[in-house]
DNA sequence: TGACTTTTCTAGTGCGTACTAGATTTAATC
DNA sequence: GATTAAATCTAGTACGCACTAGAAAAGTCA
């Protein structure tokens, strides 16, 4: 009982570290098991098929998100600033899927490559998370924080956008953090690249 | 000779079809084939292996993209407004990529699942395409049109990625053109989501 | 038409993949 | 320490993949 749960967790550990640095189609089952020194048929005395697998390792990437987005909301201070939420929400999601864990990177990771069976099985959790952000989105407009001239949706979109493709170009042995990296993505989207705009506030980095 | 050509150009339109809506994994030589009424073995009369022939098709799309980009940024009437050059070419970028045909779409769309032999091969056209980039940013800030206390390669990186990552959502049956999506990143990472900034202007979408 | 070249097809090879069956070892229990 | 259960291994299957060799067909031009 116990010793399975171990196996069980290094195998799901073994398979978000190689879906966060090559993607789902260069993860094989027989690559996860010889990370973890095993035989690849010995993955399936704990998980039924690859997709099982992967679909759990997401299932983890996805919690870690969120969480890691409700914890930033939860600690905020001023609970009447829509900016400052999109903020947090902004760097926190950063850190998680840039400076943080295989997990979250996982997900950002492979999507592009999943099978469809996957991603349907996924798709509730995507538009749950998207769902945290359009709620960002609609308190700042409603309150008079943001402007109402774009559509949400697509701002949403683009906010994650920026985000997610970073995966693709951020390097941790840089001189600029995870978290830099979201302090651009605020800064520019809300605040704008254009100079001269009274609210934006100098950023030094 | 005649022949050969046309059925050359069959393939390339079939392979960037298919790495466009499907990405690289997914695209065999076998579907390839099918999908223009041929057998698989005969695509090695043309070419000689699978990835010489999606490096032949990226290499076609990231050409289409810059020639976009290029063109419009050739048709600016006022030469002295940056902005206005980033306005045109992050919507010349998104038509291209979003609106335009299967070739640029390809490159955005298998981007994470290439090989890294073919990876490296079409690094120097990403830096290039890098580059228009960056000069327009870089203009930007030394007229004094952009703030300057904001790292520019991290910049240039967010707004191809929010553009990029676009292809991932984005619907060409929905009310939201590609057009529409370039309006909004421009309207996002120049002027900013928050309200009250002087010199946005209001978009009607 | 007939000789020649260009193009496509038929039929296969070898390899890596996910996955299975059953023997074998390791661990837990009495 | 013997018995039973849990966990892993050995040895395979079937399949899809990129790719090859050589025969067959389709064009080309005198």
């Amino acid at each position: 009982m116990k010793k399975s749960d171990r196996t069980r967790q290094e195998i799901l550990d073994a398979t978000a570290s190689s879906l966060a640095t090559v993607g789902y189609t260069a993860t094989t089952v027989k690559s996860i098991a010889e990370s973890i020194g095993m035989q690849d048929a010995s993955i399936y005395y704990h998980f039924a098929s690859k997709d099982e697998l992967v679909g759990q390792v997401l299932d983890i990437g996805t919690s870690l998100a969120v969480d890691a987005v409700d914890r930033a909301l939860a600690e905020l201070t001023d609970l009447k600033d829509p900016r400052e939420a999109l903020r947090v929400a902004i760097i926190a999601h950063a850190e998680a899927v840039l400076g943080g864990g295989d997990y979250p990177r996982a997900n950002v990771r492979s999507f592009g490559q999943l099978p469809p069976e996957l991603v349907s099985r996924h798709r509730k959790g995507h538009r749950d998370y998207g769902q945290i952000w359009m709620q960002l989105i609609n308190d700042g407009v409603e309150s008079g924080a943001l402007r109402g001239d774009l559509n949400r949706s697509v701002a949403r979109l683009i906010i994650i956008g920026a985000l997610c493709w970073a995966i693709e170009w951020f390097d941790t042995g840089e001189e600029v953090s995870a978290a830099d990296v979201g302090e651009h993505v605020f800064q520019m989207v809300v605040y704008g690249l254009s100079a001269d705009q009274p609210q934006q506030h100098a950023v030094s980095v």
